[in-house]
Parts: structure tokens; sequence; C-alpha cells
RNA sequence: CGCGGGGUGGAGCAGUCAGGUAGCUCGUCGGGCUCAUAACCCGAAGGUCACAGGUUCAAAUCCUGUCCCCGCAACCA
């Protein structure tokens, strides 16, 4: 159906491993999904955005083992690490889909059946070298020296295993044909260039099943074998909507299949699955969009460096919004970028304090000042009125283009030179000589055209800092969400007559200085003066006290208390309530789903007549007595709750 | 010959596919304004676009070669 595919648009992130901790990355990936899916519900479009979490496999069978739980137990517990980052980063997702979830299981043993009763899986032998201790095949090109496991270092054996492969080869003509005629349907080009020459050179039928493993879902009727983990986790996206229970459904959305990636992945999206998609019968995905790698600080992000960014840190210390503006700004999509806090703060300040939050806040005072809080009405007449006015229309298609092609910073970059533009108009028009003047029709001309800026403005930002968007408009005196409008809608001047808000301050500047001190403060560990040291205690004075992780499960103000929140925590074993006084450091919000060390054997202590059982580990920076800045200390990785900490 | 990305004024980057006066942000310097979050506006300095050769009327851009940096190399976006 023609319309169905130029009016439906599904768009959809990988599955992001359940093992892994949400990092930015996968912040990035998800957010790009969820711009995107507000800008094209603002256009109009019948919008399905999916991402989820993949939970088979090896790493995840054992992790489970090494912490006595079932794979089950593990992946529900741990999969809760990525709603809640969606959560705290305000996306938009209309699915989130686990592989383990039965709907999946279903298509993934149907698409599996029809693709052997056809011919196009057939049984083979896997050979390959193997480590015994790890329980993984390991690839030639990432063998360690002399035929050694990479990960533990000790030798390979040759091994074969019975497994079943999926005839790739018989289908890459096709899809080679499919891309020559689609030039889009890898982007960029750069990235459609490699799979093309990858596309020529040999691909080899890829092995779809394992038997050294279980935790996977079954092949029907060879039930030793399990789906190898990637054939099972592609299909989700077919899964959610709705492949075998929603026929409706899945004609609407599956002709416009967008996936957004990172550059690594690329062969599984672009290669594998739109293979697998012709065996099938079904359409290829309209885009593969790939986008590139951060680094950190100038350096590869990992674990042993330590340097991985924290998503929901960087939202604590600057807000989602921020956090969002920088990730899509900085850098051109599908180019590799580097993340720095330093670079943020200057995006901050520049762009979203001194270009928009400033306008914003000079505008509705002189509103206020000058016409009692109300936009004047008028007739424009003045070129310059009408140039500014253009522009809007002309950024508005500017950022469609942009938008088209998931340039997300050429959008951005478009939006901010209307928002500049802005500013100069003031200069240019300079109101406040015009009200000295008294020149109030052209005082009035100016401040309208000023409104509409701005609530233009708030409507194009509204997809990438949609929470701003809404703040805009609630000072521009509007009830209406800005992510609920249509670009269509928007006309220049319907803005006349609205009673403006007090002005507020959007995005408060952040002292560059005193930033880089408190920074510095937070890296030098010794920081404490000697005075302050405690006296030495032995090991039995310090295992006296005994510290375990919990989960805050809830976090409520104490009417009473300036201080303290009362916070519900969840030790595995039992959930206890403790008082604590961090209630000018978080929202509630921020504190829920959050991993801390609990100090367990406190006496209990009526605080405020409630009873706190227990005492929050914290650090923090005292001056004069009081925490002037402070953080929960968490576990750096995901350990079950009730954990000893010592 | 494993694959890919990159080397552009002080910093970070765009521009390279479709060759035609080298652009953006930040920083620096000078000026303006006072509505505003020490914000805003204007102006200036600063680059032989890694190097060498070639194609062309014309090359950051196309071709050839060299040097350097950085990723990836199946389950980390």
């Amino acid at each position: 159906m023609e319309s169905n595919k130029d009016r439906s648009f599904y768009i959809i992130t990988p599955i992001y491993y359940v093992n892994d901790i949400p990092h930015i990355g996968h912040a990035y990936t998800t957010i790009a999904c969820d711009v995107m899916s507000r800008y094209k519900r603002m256009k109009g479009f019948d919008v399905r955005f999916l991402t989820g979490t993949d939970e088979h496999g090896q790493k995840i069978q054992m992790a489970a083992e090494g912490k006595g739980l079932t794979p089950q137990e593990l992946v529900d517990k741990i999969h809760v690490n990525f709603k809640e980052l969606w959560s705290v980063l305000n996306i938009s997702n209309d699915d989130f889909i686990r592989t383990t979830e039965p709907r999946h299981i279903r298509v993934v043993q149907a698409m599996f059946k029809q693709l052997m009763d056809q011919g196009d899986i057939y049984k083979g032998t896997y050979e390959g070298r193997y480590c015994v201790p790890c329980e993984t095949y390991v690839p030639e090109s990432g063998e360690g020296e002399g035929q050694t496991c990479p990960d533990c270092g000790r030798p390979l054996t040759m091994m074969q295993e019975e497994s079943y492969f999926f005839r790739a080869s018989r289908y890459v003509p096709q899809l080679i044909e499919h891309y020559e005629k689609n030039l889009d349907g890898v982007i960029p080009r750069a990235r459609y260039n490699e799979i093309m020459s990858f596309l020529r050179g040999e691909v080899r039928d890829q092995s779809v099943s394992r038997t050294t493993l279980k935790w996977g879902i079954p092949i029907p009727g060879d039930e030793k074998h399990v789906v190898y983990v990637w054939f099972d986790a592609l299909i989700n996206y077919a899964t959610s909507a709705g492949y075998l229970d929603d026929p409706t459904k899945f004609a609407r959305y599956w002709p416009c299949v967008r996936h957004v990636v990172g550059k690594d992945i690329i062969r599984f999206h672009c290669v594998i699955w739109p293979l697998m998609l012709l065996a099938l019968g079904l359409n290829v995905p309209v885009s593969v969009i790939a986008h590139g790698w951060w680094t950190v600080e100038g350096e590869k992000m990992s674990k042993s460096k330590g340097n991985v960014v924290d998503p929901f840190r960087m939202v604590d210390l600057y807000g989602a919004d921020a956090f969002r503006y920088f990730l899509l700004r900085e850098v051109p999509f599908g180019n590799d970028g580097d993340f720095s806090e330093l670079a943020l703060v200057g995006r901050i300040n520049s762009d979203l304090a001194n270009d928009l939050g400033n306008l914003l806040n000079r505008t509705l005072q002189m509103i206020e000042t000058y016409c009692g809080g109300v936009v004047p009405a008028c007739q424009l007449s003045d070129p310059l009125d009408l140039e500014l006015r253009d522009l809007g229309s002309a950024t508005l298609s500017k950022v469609d283009a942009a938008m088209e092609s998931f340039s997300f910073d050429e959008a951005l970059k478009a939006i901010w030179a209307f928002v500049s533009r802005g500013n100069k108009y003031i200069d240019e028009t300079m109101p406040w000589k015009l009200n000295k003047e008294g020149d109030v029709k052209r005082l009035a001309e100016v401040l309208h055209s000023l409104y509409e800026t701005l609530r233009l403005s708030a409507l194009l930002v509204a997809p990438v800092i949609p929470n701003t968007a809404e703040r805009i408009y609630r000072q521009l005196g509007l009830t209406a969400t800005p992510c609920e409008q249509r670009y269509d809608d928007f006309r220049w001047g319907e803005g006349a007559g609205t009673k403006v808000e007090k002005a507020e301050v959007l995005f408060p500047r952040i002292d560059i200085e005193e930033w880089k001190k408190r920074r510095a403060a937070s890296s030098q560990p010794v920081s404490v003066p000697q005075s302050e040291h405690e006296p030495e205690i032995g090991i039995d004075g310090f295992s006296a006290v005994e510290m375990r992780v919990a989960r805050i499960v809830k976090a409520e103000e104490i009417p009473k208390s300036k201080k303290l929140y009362k916070l519900k925590v969840d030790l595995g074993y039992e959930t206890r309530t403790v008082c604590s006084g961090i209630k000018a450091f978080f929202k509630p919000e921020e504190l829920e789903g959050r991993l801390v060390v609990l100090v367990t054997n406190l006496k209990p202590v009526k605080l405020c007549g409630i009873e706190s059982n227990g005492m929050i580990l914290a650090a923090s920076v005292k001056k004069d007595g009081a925490s002037e800045q402070l953080t929960l200390i968490s576990p750096a990785s995901d350990i079950p709750l009730g954990s000893r900490v010592s």
C-alpha cells in the first residue's frame, strides 16, 4: 500500500546486549532514533519506534552461573538498566522487546522452520578453533599469539560440531541488485561502498545454530541445537512489528523500516539481515543508517581504562536535554566524535544558555516591561520583520532536508542560525530605544516578531530537547505540548494576544573556572586535610560495620524535613526504610532505581518521626560543616542485591 | 597485499561523492549596546587544506605514490 509506505515510519535501534552496562554509545543510538521519531511525528507520520534487549548467549549463561541465578532470572533483573536509562533520557519508544519473550521465540522458530522447509537452512559441520575453558570459538583473525585464546591465553583446539547453516550466498546477487537501485539503502555513502565491496567478495553461508550452549532458542525438532544469538537477535525487529500475530500492523510498518546502528554492526544489518529477509520473501529495510563511535577525552572508551561515560551521571550533572543536544550537535551523524565534558559544558553555555536561553529571557523581559506581558498584534510590513519571518520558514525547510538524511547536526545548525538572527534582530531594532522614544507601533511589531521567533524555535528544537521546548512554551504562555504539535500547523503571527509568563533562566551558565576546580577536586582522592583523619582502627573495627548493596526503590519527601528523604531500599532479601540527608542533591526520580551501599547493622533511629534502619554511603565535600557537593557510592558494575561490601 | 576512518588558521571540526573566491564553533584582540544568564551585536588578526608527483583553464576536492595518527578484525553503538 503506497500510502502506508509514505506516511508510516518504523525506526529501530539495535537491541542491546543486556549484560552490558549502558554507556554513551547505547544512549547515542537511542537518542538519535528518539529525535527522529519525535520529528517524524511532528511531520504527521505514523511512527513506530522500537528498542529492546538481546538476552541470549554464552556470556549471559556464564554470568548467571557466576551469580547463582538462572539466565532468565539474571536478564529479568538487569534488562531494567536499559529501561531506566530510556526513562531518564526521555526516550519515546513505542515498544521495548526482549528476545526472551514468548512472542519472539515463536517468531524465531517459525522463521527458522520456514527457511529450513524451503532449503535455505541446511545441516552441516562447523569447524573452528575452540577454547574449551571459555567455551567459545575464536575466529582466526581474533587469535592470540600461537593459536591461543585472546581472552584467557590458553591454547585453542580444533573442534567440529554439527551446525545448521543459512544459505546466505543464494540471495547475494538479489541484494546487490537492490542496493544498486537504492543508494540510500546504506547511509552514509562510505558505508554503502564498504558493504557493496563486501557483497561483491565472497559471502559465506552462515552458521546459525550451536550445540555448545544451552541459553538460546531451541530449534524445533532438533532440540540439542539452539539458535545462534545473532540470528535470534535480528529477528526481533519483525517480531515487534507483528510478523506472526498482527498481519495488519506488520503490513503497515514493515515496508518502511529504518535501522540506526553503530558502524561496527553494519554487516549484520546491511548484509545478513537483508539476506534473511529476502529468503523469507520480505522487503529489506529502506535504510540502514550507520553512525560513528565516540572516543572519550581523546581516548578510546574502555572498561579497563575506566573512562566509560555513564549516561546516568551526565544526566545527573547536566540534564537529559543538554546531553541529548550535545551528542547530536557536536558531530555529524556517521562520523566518529570525541566526548569531553568540557566540550559539553561549552555547548551548554554558548548554544543553550547564551543563544537560546538568553534570547528567550531578554524577549520575555521586554514584553513584560514594555507591553504588560501581552504579545502585541500587528501588521507586518517592515522588511526586517518579513526577513525574519521568511528565515523562519526557510529554516523549517532546511531542517526537513537535513533530517531526511539524518544530518542532525545540520538541522541544529540551521535552527541556531535562526536563533542567532533573533538575537541580532534585537540589536538592530533596539526595542529599549523605541520604548524611550514612544514608538509604540514599531515596538509592537518588533516584540511580536521576536515572540514568533521563539515560538517557532521551541517547535523546531522540540524533537531534540523536548523538556526545554516545553519549558519555553510555558514561559511563552502556551499550554500545548510542543512535541504534539504539527509543523504544518504553524502560522507566523498566531501568537499575538498571548499572555506570557515570568521569564526564568532556561540553562544557567556554568562557570568554567569553578567547574574546573570542582572537577580537579573530585579527581584528587587525597584532598582531605590530615587533621580530619579518624584514629586508626584494626580490621575488627572495620568488619564490625556490615555493608551491603541495595537498590533504592522509592524516594519520598518528608514534609517536615529540609534535608531528608524517606527511602525504601531493596536488599534482595528484605526491604527497609531509611532516612537520608541527601534531599538537596537529588530529585526523587534521580534516586529511584539506583544501586547504593547500605550500612545494614546501624542501630535504628527515629528521624522526623520516621524510623531509619540503616545508612546510605555517600562521598561529600564539606564546607563550613555543610555538604557542598555530594555523590552516592554505587557498585561500579551490576551485582546482586544484598552482596556484602568489604 | 585484511578492512575502514583521519591529517584544513591557537583548539575542535565542516567542506572532498557531483573540481571553480577556504567555512563553522570556541579562543584571542578591538569596538558597539545596555533589553538580557559578565549574556547580545559588529569588526580584526590567524591557514601555501600532511608531503611529493600527475590530470585540468582551475584541485582541500579527481588520479598515483609516500609519511604519520586512530579504530575494527562476530556477538561492546
